[in-house]
DNA sequence: GTCTATACCCGGATAGAC
DNA sequence: GTCTATCCGGGTATAGAC
């Protein structure tokens, strides 16, 4: 609310875009604002609280990378790729472990996911077979789970192709 | 190598089994095998080579569980996810974050991945897709991503339906 | 709102005796 | 091969002064 909570929000942001969810701690926190940590609990109540801002903060910049892409499928794929290569440890942050729902700003959620759904042609089991393909070859490459010199253009296109097919007509 | 590494190894199995990795402590191990934490420096030099050891029984287990449903696309999708839902902790252990690959047996990692790959007719591309779908599919459902009600059946079969679709005829 | 001081807990790992 | 004793580092969070 006041200013002084988007600061400590964007520099947890910002700490883990660089470093990973294992790198903000409340003292880390502190020093990059330059204040010491104990002052942090003036502004948030804990730890998950701070983290939980930067999660909603991430699906909102998620979101935004996508809505550009909105309508065509093989767009919206290419723009969730880049943000996820762009910005691995948010996209971790946000798509991996439990989600704490309650702390986050209502709808984001369901925003974040939107440009799916609409892409997949408001079907429900398509937009999360679409989804968890997306998610699986993001979070595989991010691991480095596919061999060195695999070709993932390739394999992307294959899966989009294969979600483009029967049942579901192309965009154009 | 002596009995007695196979019995940490199995009791760190088990404690990642029953509580996820963070339960897997050098404390906790000790504890459940009935001796002291620095004890069992004397059989690894270190914690990461006794999670690594549960990563290779780990990823055996699995491809034991897919094997005999090696062949059919939907046999070997639903032996995946029961593999999954029956062990998450472990299931987490092996397909998420950094492998530390030198540090297993060599081969299992590949013989994991086979039964898929033969599904896929030996194409890379469409093994690597079906993959991240399958691999999608379970992790978002291990981490409660999907809403409460969500019918995953329904969205397994649209996926595997597609991925059986065009260029890969079925099995039949 | 910030500070210092500190409590508290937990982890991995080593030294050296037996 | 097991023990005890211990080091060392790191984390979250609170109390109370300013």
């Amino acid at each position: 609310m006041s200013g002084r909570a988007e600061q400590i929000v964007d520099a947890a942001r910002a700490l883990i875009d660089e470093g990973g969810a294992a790198t903000l701690t409340m003292r880390a926190l502190g020093e990059r604002l330059g204040i010491r940590a104990p002052s942090l609990y003036k502004h948030f109540p804990d730890k998950g609280a701070v983290e939980a801002e930067v999660i909603t903060l991430a699906m909102r910049e998620l979101a935004g990378a996508l809505a550009p892409a909105a309508g065509d499928l093989s767009e919206l794929a290419a723009a969730y790729r880049a943000y996820a290569l762009a910005h691995p440890h948010l996209y971790r942050l946000m798509n991996s472990g439990p989600l704490p729902r309650h702390l986050l700003a209502p709808g984001v959620e369901e925003a974040a996911a939107l440009p799916l759904m609409h892409v997949a042609g408001g079907d429900t089991d398509r937009a999360r077979a679409l989804w968890a393909f997306a998610h699986g070859m993001v979070i595989l490459e991010l691991d480095g789970r596919f061999p060195p010199g695999a070709d993932l253009d390739s394999a992307w296109r294959t899966g989009l192709a294969a979600f483009a097919g029967p049942g579901q007509p192309p965009t154009y």
